[in-house]
DNA sequence: CTATGCTATGACCTAAGGTAAGAGTCAAAT
DNA sequence: ATTTGACTCTTACCTTAGGTCATAGCATAG
């Protein structure tokens, strides 16, 4: 007959059928959500059918994002106004909703605007090479110099607009400076001044590294391979090709 | 031609500035986020241009919900993987927006579901009464037997679509068994018997396993206030209405 | 010189547990 | 009977991004 008589389940066994686990059986109890329904006399929790049944409960409402605070309401007060509590709970999860498509809608635009940049200063650093010899480029440069090529990436896209265009101005003007010059030797202190700083632009897309001057001595190969790179104004310059690599391997040899 | 020389910001005038609180800056200061530039003899902080943008750039990468530490690699770290991150951080964001498209789903199903039964529930206890004059008269029961009255919807809500129909014919059935015994004397076994039966079903709709007596004679006062109320087939009774308050009046006296 | 406003530090608080330490307990195997 | 391994107990610190005091020192206008 007695029917409360029923089995009793220790805390290990209730979280392994209910899924959750006994911290939270622990902090469940201690807050007056669910309580055992009793402890034996060394004080170990024994929960019964009732109790389960609570507990399925509580995961339900949980499941809907109440907080725990809330749901010990809803299940201690039989007068709880659940339709009202759910209804304000569901306005809080829409507008949490919201702000989290905004953010959605913020990060991609972010994304997005990177990469934009990304493109416009490969196009301004490999200027006059087609898109697709640009990405082959890239690849390769990729595949070389992976650790400078990340670098430049990242520090391009953290870059403000302000930063980043003043970083553009310098380095066309610091190409056409170096166009003036190429009736000097390479090795010759104008030129070279003018090389330093150029590599310091160079630098600041690729950070350090330690084989940074390979690095430096491959973009300068890159000029010559590849004579749609050194293009003043719209117009290709070989010549232009070979004095500057001439340039940066001096540069690199004797400063580096 | 200091540059640099320009002007410092205290914590009051940053927080105002950038609208951020006070205790967020000394918080900044203290992760390591954003530093003053530096402290007055008497540890004031004060902050320069180059913090109030570093403090802009922070605000917007909060703006997308990335963590503080997160922000914190990003501006130290310069190879900082942004746009790894920043995918990163969507599909966190996604899945975060998905589950709570879910709970949504699941928060209507739950109104609706529970919405759905009060209104049968109060078709059926109330049928044919103005949902005005059942409002008042829920209103006035309220407050009359707190206690009692108040229908748990966790009990509704728990129901399963069949107990509730079965609970819905049963209580259909049991008003017309009331009906057909209508030239009994209310005090009469088969009536009380059968008032016994309904006195249950009211139990029932009104979600409470505990003693409800006085709201139950209150509802065959309502009776008889209402004759509308009670209806048999469809046909308001009034008889009907002053033998179901007999009735029920006598059970309550008799049993409870 | 003082009233008022600004600042600094430290402490405790939030939600829902995670993780761990230290100690006690239970049941089965030796 | 004892040991071992699994289980349980409590206590307590940790997490995020600050909010909210409390206490005390500093600055500035009247």
């Amino acid at each position: 007959m007695d029917v409360k008589q029923s089995r009793k389940y220790t805390v290990k066994e209730i979280s392994a059928l209910a899924g959750v686990t006994v911290r939270t059986l622990h902090l469940y109890d201690r807050i007056g959500l669910l309580k055992p329904s009793y402890r034996t006399e060394k004080r170990y929790r024994l929960y019964g059918e009732k109790e389960l049944l609570r507990l399925q409960q509580i995961l339900f409402y949980k499941e809907l994002g109440l907080p725990l605070a809330e749901i010990t309401d809803i299940l201690e007060d039989p007068d709880f106004d659940l339709v009202k509590a759910l209804e304000g709970h569901r306005k809080a999860l829409e507008s949490r909703k919201e702000r989290i498509t905004e953010m959605l809608a913020t990060i991609d635009k972010t994304i997005l605007n990177l990469k934009g940049k990304m493109n416009m200063t490969h196009e301004e650093l490999y200027a006059g090479l087609p898109k697709e010899k640009a990405t082959a480029w890239q690849k390769f440069a990729r595949e070389k110099w992976p650790l400078q090529m990340k670098h430049s990436e990242q520090t391009l896209l953290k870059m403000s607009k302000e930063q980043f265009s003043k970083l553009q101005e310098g380095f066309k003007a610091n190409i056409v400076a170096l166009a003036t010059l190429l009736h000097y030797a390479p090795e010759s202190p104008e030129v070279q001044n003018e090389i330093a700083v150029h590599y310091q632009y160079i630098q600041q897309f690729w950070g350090r590294p330690e084989n940074i001057g390979e690095a430096y001595k491959g973009l300068g190969q890159l000029y010559v391979d590849e004579p749609l790179y050194t293009t003043v104004n719209g117009v290709a310059n070989p010549d232009f090709a070979v004095f500057m690599k001439a340039a940066m391997d001096y540069y690199v040899d004797t400063n580096l």
